[in-house]
RNA sequence: GGCCCUAUCGUCUAACAGUCAGGACAUCGGCUUUUCAAGCCGGUAAUCCGGGUGCGAUUCCCGGUAGGGUCACCA
């Protein structure tokens, strides 16, 4: 590899949402550039102003900004150079590999359904033109292939490739509205951006040729490519795509996962380090990013695994940051820092701690549990035997002192009576259950804890 | 249809031709002295098929099969 500055670009259209399949190869650029102290640049590639949506480039933004994925350079809007690319294209027309249309869309529409009728590829360039016009922008510039042949290169990730003649074709540089096409505008930028490495998706491969071709009209040299394998719907089938209910990259934010999380997760689907490792920071993820290690085959989002990496970056988080972003999503009555463990083993991600509450799962934290006395039950002992051993609690219990109302005491103190007993679930269970009026929640002791002396024997007596 | 790419547990993946085919998620079972959660321990589970070259193929070659991509004045 050579010696240059490494420059890394990811270049979306601004047509919708981000999904992960266009931010994996954002990261992946973005990651290579860090990893070699080199230039990510943002560039808009907004050449169909048809097919634009309307605040998609903020979108896109937004979305490389909460995955922290900072850009150098950018972001350039295509539309704004337009200039640019009319320069390129006549230096082509000079040196006769560009000429003029003369046929309408139909005539070559025309031209596409015989071929299709024949069983036969369709190939602009059979009916090329014996003499061109001059180029006056009123007809789409087309590109002269300079020679038919067929094409081997290099790709950083799947090795050597090649295509047949029939992958070459002369395609249009310039559109009869004045604005570039993909084919060409990426090329230009790409040689005035001085990029380097090129990631893209799979679906760029059998146009490679044409690319590689204007490189040699151009007698510039191509970049280096780095195809990435597709990422796949839930499915396994198709390629993610906006139509089949894939997730808006921000919804993941607004679930609450975290960005070094998803970016870990993310890097994982279609690379590895070549060992074991798995959870990744930020740092760590540059430090061992390498573009030999990308895989070839398509991977398939697997959210499971999302919602599991992204528990284990929350662990490591500080716990007064942690303590905080509960607190965010909970209501002000149920800020109680003894709350926060309990809820956290219980969460994969922010967004769960709301549901939590929408469930009415922390609801007997802050006020008493109604419930009918035979969910006290316990097996087949006889609600007077349950009614007993809720009466013991009662009396254990009032031995503590009120400002040693731990979980450890309480914890003792139970445990003590069981010892008694013919088995612990006839008296641990009414106990939690008339704590907390759920057939699931926390052990009895830490729910006591919380809720203090005088709640706890309240509700122990209203049960009984 | 032409051209091109890919193929290891359900999923993500590891394995300079020699490994009992390893790890992670999920799943199942046990433990954690009531439930839930979390945690710990353990189990089930894979080289698409057929040839070839090797003493030896997940690994290399060929052919099939399956899946995917692409053949626009879309990117």
């Amino acid at each position: 590899m050579s010696d240059k500055k490494v420059i890394t670009r990811f270049a979306p259209s601004p047509t919708g949402f981000m999904h992960v399949g266009s931010v994996r190869t954002a990261l992946f650029a973005w990651l290579w550039a860090k990893k070699n102290n080199g230039t990510f640049i943002l560039r808009i590639e907004d050449t169909d102003k048809e097919r634009e949506v309307e605040g998609s480039i903020d979108h896109i933004k937004n979305s490389l900004q909460w995955l922290g994925l900072d850009w150098d350079q950018g972001p350039y809007l295509q539309s704004e150079r337009l200039d640019v690319y009319k320069k390129y294209a006549q230096i082509l027309v000079d040196k006769g590999y560009a000429y003029p249309d003369p046929y309408t869309e139909d005539e070559v529409g025309e031209f596409r359904n015989k071929a299709e009728l024949a069983k036969k590829p369709f190939l602009y360039r059979e009916h090329r033109p014996k003499e061109f016009s001059v180029w006056d922008g009123a007809k789409p510039l087309r590109f002269k292939v300079p020679t038919v042949k067929s094409f081997k290169w290099n790709d950083l990730v799947y090795g050597d490739l090649s295509a047949g003649p029939e992958a070459l074709d002369d395609f249009i540089l310039i559109k009869s509205n004045g604005y570039p096409t993909y084919n060409f505008a990426h090329i230009v930028d790409d040689i005035e951006m001085k990029v380097t490495h090129v990631m893209r998706g799979e679906e760029f491969i059998s146009s490679t040729p044409k690319f590689l071709s204007v490189y040699e009209a151009l007698d510039i040299a191509p970049p280096f490519y780095a195809t990435l394998p597709v990422i796949l719907g839930p499915d396994g089938k198709k390629k993610l795509s906006k139509r089949d209910g894939v997730k808006d990259l921000l919804q993941y934010k607004d679930e609450g996962y975290l960005p070094d999380a998803f970016i870990n997760f993310l890097a994982l689907l279609g690379w590895n380090p070549g060992d074991d490792r798995e959870i990744f920071s930020r740092a760590d993820l540059i430090k061992a990013f390498n573009i030999s290690r990308i895989q070839k085959s398509d991977a398939q989002m697997n959210a499971r695994k999302l919602d599991w990496m992204n528990k284990e970056h929350l662990k490591l988080l500080p716990p007064e940051e942690i303590k905080n972003k509960i607190f965010e999503c909970l209501p002000e009555n149920m800020r109680n820092p003894k709350l926060v463990p309990i809820i956290l083993e219980r969460i994969s991600k922010w967004g769960d701690v709301k549901e939590m509450v929408e469930a009415g799962e922390l609801d007997f934290f802050i006020q008493a549990p109604k419930f009918s006395k035979e969910k006290l039950l316990y097996k087949d002992f006889l609600p007077e035997a349950i009614a007993k051993n809720l009466q013991l609690a009662i009396e254990s219990l009032e031995q503590i002192d009120v400002n040693n109302f731990t979980e450890e005491e309480v914890k003792r103190n139970l445990m003590q009576i069981t010892n008694t007993l013919s088995s612990r679930g006839e008296l641990l269970h009414p106990v939690r259950f008339a704590l907390s009026g759920k057939n699931k929640s926390p052990d009895p002791f830490i729910i006591a804890s919380i809720l203090g002396k005088n709640e706890t024997l309240s509700r122990l007596q209203k049960a009984i």
